[in-house]
DNA sequence: CTGTTAGCGCTTTCAG
DNA sequence: CTGAAAGCGCTAACAG
């Protein structure tokens, strides 16, 4: 069939003998309508097979029943899960969560924003790509409408902000590593992304803190051909045995694989630690020992920022320690 | 810093001296304009902050330089690689892409597609929910915009389609297990998801094709938790060898983690062989065999649909064997 | 409860 | 090359 011109309100009001006011109010609700008339005017949209024009309406109200996220990236399973998440809280209220994918890049990211605006959302919710060089981005953003940072954190912005507290998730894993093993005797490793990200950084700071100050450090990004790439690494250096303590569950998981591929027991030589707790890693062999974040009471809190309309304010959620066999209690 | 009402083309036409109609032509580019007056415009635009209202334009233009993508679900590592290569492939010309999820809920997507339609997308992508309930929906949305059905297909509707040859992908994998083992007297077991998805559908019937019409059969859905209770149901059904195909990578994850967990051997015991070849599945441990689809190809033949204005067509990729530790070749 | 009408911000004829 | 003005489809005053 080809896309043909489509009905408009005043055609509904012409085949239904009402007034155009008459018809936005019996479709949208908004007033009382004299039933005979309403039932009318459901007839003829029906039979137009009339839809709303959301971009005609969102011109009018200057909104748009809409909230825009972006995210840095679509195929790192911790986004997947916060977008799948919010969408379904979102879902409820009869608000369209429309997601867009910055692909990593600064510029596309300041794209997919002001595009965002453009389309009049209610609200936005961002994952910074870069912890200093978002700034302008999210900047911009919360000028213009209600803006929550998702995850990642760039300081110093007017923006709300949810997250999980990273320390906290670090100060867990120190904890049962501790239970575990003389962390003063045995090796530990951390194997996290470059700086860039709040998360990265955080989570860095906090091995540094709990740990040890020169907690032995291998940074790349959040994928697991760089977890494979690190274990390489380790093997090559000379390792043979330690704790290693990763950013995200999908390094984890490269980790795990190159050390089984080359031979190594985990735990036996190798503890592994993982963070985030989402996706079908958590369903990997062997199971990781990781650091769940909260996603859906998350997502909640995003929709109740979104909904209030009070200052930009900061919540931080507790992780919660999920043990697995890389690294089993004592 | 409290968001304020922004500027519009009239305040920085006002601001320039100049004409509305100038500020448009100057920003947009559609036509020539005095280089000094441009200098005008650019320059109050840039004082007022000013940022395009993208509503009024689509208003105007009846198109907004958006494609939306409606996807049963994110977290899905194949869907979430697709709406990952079609932003990339659509950031290029400068279109957005705008990423809904229905949340496996035949409501929702309905809902996500009339959102996008009632916002003036150029074009439309789904991946449809069910095979024969999204009819409506697709049908609703082929009439009023070009539509592109993804992975996914409903037949009988008017919709272009992208999408692997499921039955080639199972050719190849039943080629390959030919190569390894009798496939006349070693069991084969098809662990899949539930009818209602084409693509679960063609991989079930390409199974009973290429193996036989007799070959044992559970049926899940696309997730790790369904692996792992297809693979106890196995266990628990006296199965003590055979090979494995699995609809999805993520099931084959979960199907390997539980053989694993219950002490068989993979692949001596069990062979197990997945279906995607996308994401962190393909890093795990141990590696999968798999049938890769070509993700970026099919992304850039959808933005090729996108930018011809052809009759509705089809088109099916051929799927590639990747050869991985779970059925190693002979 | 219903109808008329004025715009939301933009692009695009149409005159000049 | 520039400006004035119409109008995309809708909702919200306002008057009846």
């Amino acid at each position: 069939m080809a896309p043909s011109r489509s009905a408009t309100m005043a055609d509904v009001a012409r085949l239904a003998g009402v007034s155009v006011a008459t018809v936005s109010r019996t479709l949208s609700g908004t007033r009382a309508v004299d039933p005979a008339m309403q039932r009318k005017v459901t007839e003829a949209a029906a039979q137009l097979n009339y839809q709303v024009n959301l971009v005609g309406r969102a011109l009018r109200q200057t909104r748009s029943s809409t909230v825009g996220l972006v995210v840095p990236d679509l195929e790192n399973p911790y986004f997947s899960a916060l977008a799948q998440q919010l969408s379904r809280v979102f879902s409820d209220p009869g608000i369209d969560l429309l997601v867009f994918s910055a692909d990593g890049s600064l510029e596309t990211e300041a794209r997919g924003v002001s595009s965002f605006l453009g389309r009049q959302v209610d609200a936005l919710v961002m994952i910074p790509v870069h912890e200093q060089l978002s700034e302008a981005t999210v900047t911009a953003a919360a000028a213009a409408v209600h803006t929550i940072q998702l995850d990642r954190h760039v300081p110093g912005t007017a923006a709300s902000y949810v997250g999980v507290s990273n320390r906290e998730g670090v100060r867990l894993v120190h904890e049962h590593v501790s239970s575990c093993i003389d962390v003063g005797t045995h090796p530990v490793v951390y194997v996290g992304a470059a700086q860039g990200s709040s998360s990265a950084h955080e989570r860095l700071d906090s091995m540094r803190r709990w740990f040890s100050p020169e907690v032995p450090t291998l940074l790349g990004d959040f994928s697991a051909a760089w977890g494979r790439e690190a274990a390489a690494r380790l093997l090559a250096d000379g390792w043979r045995s330690a704790t290693i303590v990763t950013a995200a569950d999908v390094i984890a998981v490269g980790v795990v694989s190159h050390l089984l591929h080359q031979g190594c027991s985990v735990p036996g030589d190798f503890r592994v630690i993982g963070f985030d707790g989402v996706g079908a890693a958590a369903f990997a062999y062997p199971t990781l020992t990781t650091v769940r974040q909260p996603v859906e009471e998350m997502a909640r809190s995003i929709r109740a920022l979104v909904e209030s309309d009070d200052e930009p304010s900061s919540r931080w959620f507790d992780p919660e320690l999920v043990i697995g066999e890389t690294s089993p209690g004592r």
